[in-house]
DNA sequence: GAGCACTGC
């Protein structure tokens, strides 16, 4: 017998192309549970965990660290922390916390958590997100963000104020994750009364607790079932070879041949959304089908504009089938409703940081085991569903098993100048679940050296890298914003800093005349250097305040409404940082001083014109192309040297990195870190 | 020839 979450090869039906919809074939489910939809439980008690209160407080007493293993829909997120306070884990002024990976889970748990108990308590249910909390010293259970409490461990090492942390969603393994279990093991060593609990949806809850587990507590692991309901997964039996005109036709066949519900399709890109809703478009007029039922197309991925966003979500109007195109934001950050027919592409565009160019990179690759199951529970929700998934059962097995933690795919350098910052200065010694790769820890060493963060030894810099480890923002803005107060030009980069906190502060135009209309708007403000002064012109003039004008000139109103939130925080933290005397914030600063404190940061992302007309970085002597994302490639001035944020990879040239957030510098500014005629960076750091 | 995986402090 196969388990909850795992897939059953044996059982599940193998279908050509043309017989994936038959419904004559038998197939089986991805899932055994049975259980009925959580509308006919609207009792709290009756959750599959309720069954489990006492084992879980027992496990608790008798093991500082336990882990929890449930599907979906156990409850375990919103019971676990009333089962603690009932378990007198709150007394003495102690809280609960439980970590989320995203913003939003936090309030809604906590407004949820906060109606169910006594009303006598509700007050003392709250969440802590950035920019937002609702916690007080009276507060009992608190919600919060795994990357915020990651921040408090920087204020209080011990987490002095919780006797019990409950990391949820722990099979997500993000890089704050990893981080955390490190922390807490640590922080378990001085403070053996803190419980940590590890909530995880996969079977995989055995390398949580040997990570944790001494030899006088091996901890323990207590299983919870989901209330999924069962979902048939059909493959291909030949390998699809075009997977954009496999989606639109079975998403046409479904629509044609089966009962009513609504189908998501999972994409890799937004790209290819757009381009497969065009072509189910251009199918559906040459065999409409669907027995007089409307079929609706939507797109659904994270840089749509927020209009757009809603639709998804609507309940479909009568005799109207909807289905909704979308990237993994549909797998694990947005719940639609009513998805009964899921179609998995199996192919996800991930980031992995190449270090031995030092960029992080995007690609498209084929999706893991586990994400391949999440899109398929995501079927079954609210009735039993379907799943199609457009490649063969072979195909399926030569997936990963799961996604590969964020850690041994991301850049470092902030991770390891958060834990030189917590004082661990030898980080190769400190515990965690998955090694991060050497030279990627190599890269980030080197980059914080470059920056002055840390010295030869790998010692926190004192006034450069114990400052930069307090922003909340990536090293390299960091030390832009610390070399800007020396300059004399910190109010711009702090807008600089907090701009590159959002998408884009600008809109996408859709029509051409909408794109005449938004390069004339766009014209009139850029700054021909490039993103950087543009930005920073944005927001000088308080013009972008009123949204009408927002309207007018292509400005994202929303993102720069986050952004002037990010710059108050920003400059809060650099007021506290030079006790309050800021030369220069507040008033308009020399644009070329801007710029300098800018390449002081980005020492690695310097790329000098070659004499066949093309870029190459400094450090590493890459070609990069400017990307039509910049205002650089459009508006920019010629310069034979530039500055870039980032780097992307253009699926159509491969190999060829595309740079975006691009400024035309002075080569002098960057000519004595950036590596160019000397042996940039430094050794061992073990 | 036309821009955009996804979180988060």
């Amino acid at each position: 017998m196969w388990r909850p979450g795992e897939a059953a090869p044996s059982r599940s039906s193998t279908l050509t192309a043309d017989s994936l919809l038959s419904s004559s074939l038998t197939s089986s489910s991805d899932t055994h549970a049975t259980i009925l939809p959580p509308s006919q439980h609207p009792n709290p008690n009756a959750l599959p965990i309720q069954a489990h209160r006492k084992q879980l407080l027992y496990a608790l007493e008798h093991n500082p660290v336990v882990v929890v293993v449930g599907e979906t829909g156990s409850g375990k997120s919103t019971q676990l922390p009333q089962y603690l306070v009932s378990g007198g884990w709150t007394e003495n002024n102690f809280q609960v916390c439980v970590t989320q990976p995203r913003r939003l889970a936090c309030v809604t748990l906590a407004q949820r958590v906060s109606s169910e108990v006594p009303r006598s308590m509700a007050s003392q249910v709250g969440y802590a997100v950035r920019f937002e909390a609702t916690t007080d010293s009276s507060t009992k259970i608190k919600y919060l963000t795994d990357g915020l409490l990651v921040r408090e461990t920087l204020t209080d090492a011990l987490l002095a104020q919780y006797s019990v942390v409950v990391v949820d969603e722990a099979h997500e393994r993000n890089l704050n994750q990893d981080l955390l279990f490190g922390l807490l093991k640590k922080i378990r060593k001085q403070r053996p009364e803190l419980r940590v609990v590890i909530c995880s949806a996969t079977i995989n809850a055995e390398s949580f607790r040997e990570f944790f587990a001494t030899p006088e507590h091996p901890g323990c692991i207590v299983s919870i079932d989901g209330r999924q309901h069962p979902v048939e997964t059909m493959y291909l039996t030949t390998p699809c070879p075009d997977y954009l005109r496999g989606a639109a036709e079975t998403v046409l066949k479904i629509h044609a041949s089966e009962p009513s519900g609504d189908i998501l399709i999972f994409l890799p890109t937004a790209e290819d959304i757009e381009s497969c809703i065009r072509m189910t478009e251009e199918l559906k007029k040459a065999t409409p089908g669907g027995r007089g039922m409307q079929l609706s197309l939507l797109p659904l991925y994270a840089a749509l504009p927020h209009h757009m966003q809603t639709a998804p979500f609507q309940k479909s109007p009568p005799n109207t089938r909807k289905a909704t195109f979308a990237t993994t934001i549909a797998e694990t950050s947005v719940t639609l409703p009513d998805v009964k027919f899921v179609v998995d592409a199996g192919f996800v565009k991930q980031p992995y940081f190449d270090s031995t160019k030092g960029f992080e990179r995007l690609l498209v690759t084929a999706t893991s085991q586990s994400s391949a199951r999440q899109r398929t529970g995501r079927a079954g929700r609210t009735a039993p569903g379907k799943c199609y998934r457009l490649y063969t059962h072979d195909t399926f097995n030569s997936f990963l098993p799961s996604t590969p933690p964020e850690i041994t795919r991301t850049s470092l350098s902030n991770f390891v100048l958060t834990l030189k910052t917590l004082g661990v200065d030898n980080v190769m010694s400190f515990d965690l679940l998955s090694a991060p790769s050497v030279n990627a820890m190599a890269f980030s060493l080197e980059e914080l050296h470059a920056l002055g963060a840390i010295d030869e030894k790998g010692k926190l810099v004192p006034g450069v890298g114990d400052l930069m480890g307090e922003f909340p923002v990536e090293v390299k803005f960091a030390k832009m914003l610390i070399e800007s107060v020396s300059l004399g030009s910190t109010e711009e980069a702090l807008s600089i800093a907090a701009c590159s906190q959002v998408q884009s502060i600008f809109l996408f135009a859709r029509s051409s005349t909408q794109k005449r209309d938004r390069d004339a708007a766009i014209g009139a403000i850029v700054h021909d250097s490039g993103d950087h002064l543009t930005c920073v012109n944005v927001l000088r003039s308080n013009d972008w305040r009123s949204m009408d004008y927002c309207r007018e000139n292509f400005l994202n109103h929303k993102a720069l409404m986050k952004v002037a939130e990010i710059k108050n925080q920003l400059k809060r933290f650099m007021l506290k940082m030079t006790a309050g005397s800021l030369p220069g914030v507040g008033e308009d600063g020399d644009d070329e001083l801007v710029l300098k404190a800018l390449v002081k940061g980005f020492v690695f992302n310097v790329a000098r014109m070659m004499p066949d007309g093309n870029y190459r970085t400094v450090r590493g002597n890459n070609v990069v192309e400017v990307s039509r994302a910049s205002m650089f490639a459009e508006f920019g001035k010629h310069a034979e040297y530039i500055v870039f944020e980032h780097t992307e990879d253009n699926p159509r040239k491969y190999g060829l990195l595309q740079v975006c957030g691009v400024s035309a510098i002075n080569g002098n500014w960057a000519r004595s870190k950036s590596g160019e005629g000397e042996r940039g960076g430094v050794s061992v750091f073990m």
